[in-house]
DNA sequence: GTTTTTATTATTGTATACAATTTATTTTGA
DNA sequence: TCAAAATAAATTGTATACAATAATAAAAAC
């Protein structure tokens, strides 16, 4: 038996360290993920097995299971036989998926103004001004990560793990949209709207929380160009039947 | 070179073939995600990689893809070097998942009261009626996937196929808290409700159908037991530190 | 020179072998 | 007899070999 608490005393072991470590697949999950959320990894880029698998110096198969969850998370497309790559949102799903965001995320507030607490509200505080700073110094990859943990935040404040679950697939999808659809001379400024909505939560004015939230979502729309000349045509989506 | 439509017109090939068939996987997937849903796999049920993969014919790396992705959609739960079983919703994520049902579903019965079809409302009639039958033979199983399938297809009618995929995921999980937690004596009559909100929707009542979806789920959670006292005590996670 | 065909290479899909871990059984010692 | 320890069996985790498929390059036909 290679388990010492059994032989010691539960007073002994107050905070016992936690004997589960993350599987290796959750690693590359975590990596890949982050790379897609902090727009380091671009819609469309090819995910070749091997060469992941030699990035992590693991197998094969961990590299195969990581890519599955992520194309469960809808955030990698797996085409059969020819692999894996990061997914490239279409403008009828860039629409969709916003106005998902508006959906859920208004319940989310909802709920986050009923019950948040002043501790709460003052990491929230402390967390934008982190996404704050690193906008202003240019730490693109940073700004745009803490930016989405803000709403993913807001989701745990919720306590509802369901929407929570569901916000966190939105969220990457959300970075992969705008990196894809940006109008050009974009600036990130989603800390000052990140703020308000704190100040106005702190109120407990619950609708005009909602209401805000709301609007910074069209706001982020607003910045993207979803026109359908700016719709990359898939050729091979399109002949499909052909080839 | 063994596909034939680059030798052919395209004229001869109108309804092509589709050429890419599922996965084995997909299968294995499709089958157990069937059984929760239909209420043949209940909550707990321990899920073996060798004897499913026996009972598939396939090797277990195709059984672990199946229960990964099924783990995902959080109907069956993997504990590392302990394998699968399929998941067993504790009474607080039960009232959680019904609660957003609500939610999302309020949002589906919006847009489907806007878009729906006449072709789409008979449809619909016709599936409640085939679910009203299969409840009343005691064809147990069949009635209760096709009273997932109900809501299901409200949601592809919606259009909306974010929101779907939600759904799709959080009524197999309102299959497994229904099995855990219904009250004695449950008669699953929802064929009833499921009529009202098609005559409903078919009225062009936006609002009163939001209405009814809610009472409708309500309703669903008012047949269970989710007093504390019927939770199940979990005496391995309790004492986890320890064993 | 261009297109079609063939051959080569690269990549993904699946099964299996073995290692690590857990669970079940047996043995040992009081 | 009972509990603890040791052993055995079952099960999961990972790497790898090989098969199937797709992408690329080279050769042949026109």
């Amino acid at each position: 038996m290679n388990n010492n608490f059994a032989t010691q005393s539960l007073s002994d072991t107050l905070i016992p360290p936690k004997p589960e470590r993350d599987s290796q697949d959750v690693v590359i999950y975590d990596q890949i993920f982050d790379a897609i959320l902090s727009q380091r990894l671009l819609p469309g880029t090819k995910l070749t097995e091997e060469e992941l698998a030699k990035i992590f110096k693991v197998s094969r198969t961990i590299v195969r299971r990581a890519l599955l969850r992520l194309s469960q998370d809808c955030i990698v497309d797996i085409k059969p036989n020819r692999g894996a790559s990061v997914a490239c949102p279409t403008v009828k799903q860039a629409r969709e998926i916003i106005q998902t965001r508006r959906i859920i995320e208004a319940e989310i507030i909802r709920e986050v103004a009923l019950n948040i607490s002043k501790e709460q509200i003052k990491n929230l505080r402390k967390m934008v001004s982190e996404e704050k700073k690193n906008v202003e110094n240019h730490i693109r990859s940073s700004g745009i990560r803490l930016s989405g943990d803000f709403h993913l935040k807001l989701a745990k404040i919720s306590k509802n793990t369901t929407l929570t679950k569901f916000i966190r697939e939105l969220i990457p999808q959300t970075s992969l949209i705008i990196a894809r659809y940006e109008k050009p001379g974009f600036v990130n400024c989603s800390h000052e709207e990140h703020f308000e909505l704190i100040d106005i939560i702190e109120k407990g004015d619950t609708e005009a929380a909602v209401a805000l939230m709301n609007q910074h979502l069209l706001h982020i729309e607003s910045k993207l160009d979803l026109t359908e000349t700016n719709q990359q045509v898939d050729l091979k989506t399109i002949f499909s039947q052909v080839s």
